[in-house]
DNA sequence: ACACAATATATCGTATAGCGATATATTTCA
DNA sequence: TGAAATATATCGCTATACGATATATTGTGT
C-alpha cells in the first residue's frame, strides 16, 4: 500500500496531464449542460435517473449514491429538477418512505441531446485517455529504484 | 457530427456508469485532499504547478488554463494557497505583468503524498475505465440503423 | 400490540468557489 | 507618444453541497 518508489517529475507531469484531460471533459460537459439550460449536476442527475440499471425506478438515496453526494443534497437537486418539470417524484408503493424518480418527456428530450454530444466527445477523447491510463498503470514491479530524472 | 444513431437504453447505462466512475474518483480525490488539509482545487493547483511541462515556471494565466477556470479565479485560488504557505508568487523578470508560481517545501511534501495515493487509485481504476472507454468508442460505423433494445 | 431503533426523505442556515463586471499595471505597436 | 492588448487583481453575487436537525415510515424484540 505504501508508495513503491519515489515519484519522478515525469510522474507528476502524467498525473497533471490526466487531471487536465479530466477538467477539459468536465468543462465541455458543464458548457454543454449550460447551453441546454441546466446546471451540470442537473444533467448528471437526469443521466443517473435514466441510466439506473434496475427494474425499479431510482430513489433519492440511490441517486445520491450514483452522484456521490449526501441524500439531503440529492433532495435539493431533485427539488430544482422538479421545479423545472424535468423530473417527477412518485411515492414508492412498497415503502412509503421512499420516493421514485422518473424523467418527464421534456427531461428525456434534453438528456437525449446532451447524451449524444457527450458520447461523441468521449469517443474523441478516448485514445488520449487510454494512453494516459496505460502510463499511469505501469507499475515499477522490478526492485530497481527510481532512476528518475529529478 | 450529428448523432449517427438513436441512443439505446444500454448507451445511457454506459454513459451513467462512466459518470459514476468519474464521480467515485473525484470523491476519492476530494476526500484525500481534505484529509491532507486542503480543498480539492488547491490540490489540483499544486499538481498543475508542479507538473507544468515547461522550463519557465507556470504563470497565473497558464494555471487557469490547466484548471479550466477564469484567470481571476486562479488569482483567488493562488491567494488561498499563498496564505497557507504552499505556493509562492514571484514577478517574472521578462514581463512584469506576469507572476511566476512555485511550490514551497511544504507544498511539495503535501503534493507528494497526495500524488502517490492518486497514482495507486488510478492504477486500481484503470481496467474499469479502459473497458468503459472502449464501449463508448464503439462507433456504429456500419450504416445498419439502430437495432437498439429500447 | 407497543415502544424503540433504523431508515428515507425533507428543511434550514452556513461556507465556499467560481463567475461577471470592473480596475490597475505593463507591454506592444502604429 | 498614445492607444490597444495582455496579465493580474478586486468586489459583489449566485449556486451548490454540507452539517445539524426534523418528520414520516418501517422493522424488531418482547
Amino acid at each position: 500500500m505504501q508508495p513503491k518508489r519515489k515519484l519522478t517529475l515525469a510522474d507528476y507531469q502524467t498525473l497533471a496531464e490526466f487531471r487536465y484531460a479530466l477538467r477539459v471533459f468536465l468543462r465541455f460537459s458543464e458548457d454543454a449542460a449550460r447551453s441546454a439550460g441546466l446546471a451540470s449536476q442537473q444533467h448528471q442527475a437526469l443521466l443517473a435517473i435514466k441510466g439506473f440499471a434496475a427494474m425499479e425506478p431510482i430513489t433519492i438515496g440511490h441517486l445520491a449514491e450514483r452522484l456521490q453526494i449526501r441524500p439531503h443534497s440529492a433532495v435539493e437537486l431533485v427539488d430544482r429538477l422538479e421545479a423545472r418539470s424535468l423530473v417527477r417524484r412518485s411515492p414508492s408503493p412498497r415503502d412509503h418512505r421512499q420516493v421514485h424518480l422518473k424523467l418527464t418527456i421534456e427531461g428525456e428530450e434534453i438528456l437525449e441531446r446532451l447524451s449524444a454530444s457527450h458520447r461523441e466527445q468521449l469517443a474523441r477523447m478516448e485514445p488520449q485517455w487510454k494512453r494516459m491510463l496505460e502510463i499511469l498503470h505501469q507499475e515499477p514491479a522490478l526492485g530497481a529504484g527510481g532512476a528518475g530524472q529529478e
